[in-house]
DNA sequence: GTTGACTCCGTACTTTGGTACAGGGTCTAG
DNA sequence: CTAGACCCTGTACCAAAGTACGGAGTCAAC
């Protein structure tokens, strides 16, 4: 037992069939897999690698990130690890704080709304609308900050 | 006054040139602003819509949304902008405690790690490798679930 | 011995919010 | 009147984490 092909390895992690292709590309999951016949079987290390992956996915990690986490050594590596982690956790409070600001600010809008009278223009759409000089518009949360050259010309 | 090329109208919200571009794109902005010349000029009600767009997106809100929000008219549409923003705020928090998650369970890891005695195999990549049958593995955060078919066969 | 499900491989597409670039045209200052 | 800065249009590209698809081969059951 444990000769799984690619359709019933994926069943078990509960993935699709084209996502074990797709590690096996990013290289989180070995190519090979023995043949047998025409077809590859894994066996449960590598089921069990793909379950790493996901519980790993679940923390917050990316692929990138989780590639380096199976490249270190349950012996050795205990320190980078632990490093590892509480990067992520640095990282996943930020991410936290970001979102409570949005929150909070959402949240006194909604109130302000709630406290003015009827017959007065939406508060909410005002607050957006205007012009708010003192905030000076903390730049919107870009998907990934790389060229954001303003371009403030010559 | 307040006749500005593009350039000077995206410099003034704090954006470039083709970030307003895409935004017309999207729709997002007037394609047109009145031609002067042959190059089009655009006025303070174009740089209000720029800089609320700008505004909600600090909010987090995407630019579909935003889309929608400025279709709602200030005098009649209060209850759907406060609707929205109520939504959005259920939106951020439910993100909110899925980072919490995260980070208890990330903090668990390194404390678990600094109880351990040195010669032990790292307890971090130990958690993340053994298969834990209780915790079944909730779906990893995809970035935009949509068709997540699991492909379950006949 | 054929049908249907599965596998293999490669490539292209998806989403979001933009960037970048090419190949023009135009406007303005010196 | 010419150089350089700016504008226009259109298209292609970026990241991340997959998803979809086409065409061909193969395996197992009936």
């Amino acid at each position: 037992m444990s000769d799984l092909t690619i359709g019933t390895l994926a069943k078990s992690a509960g993935v699709g069939v084209e996502t074990v292709r797709y590690y096996q590309r990013r290289g989180l999951l070995p190519q090979g897999g023995t043949h047998k016949g025409a077809f590859r079987v894994y066996g449960t290390d590598e089921l069990a690698r793909l379950r790493f992956i996901r519980r790993a996915q679940t923390l917050g990690f990316n692929l990138e990130e989780i590639a380096e986490l199976l490249a270190l050594d349950e012996e050795t590596d205990r320190e980078r690890a632990r490093a590892f982690a509480q990067a992520k956790i640095a990282d996943v409070e930020s991410r936290i704080r970001q979102l409570e600001e949005m929150r909070s600010a959402l949240q006194g809008l909604v109130t302000c709304c709630e406290h003015t009278e009827a017959p007065a223009p939406c508060p909410i759409l005002h607050a957006l609308a205007a012009a708010p000089e003192e905030a000076p518009l903390t730049s919107p949360p870009k998907a990934h900050a790389r060229g954001t050259r303003a371009r403030t010309s010559s």
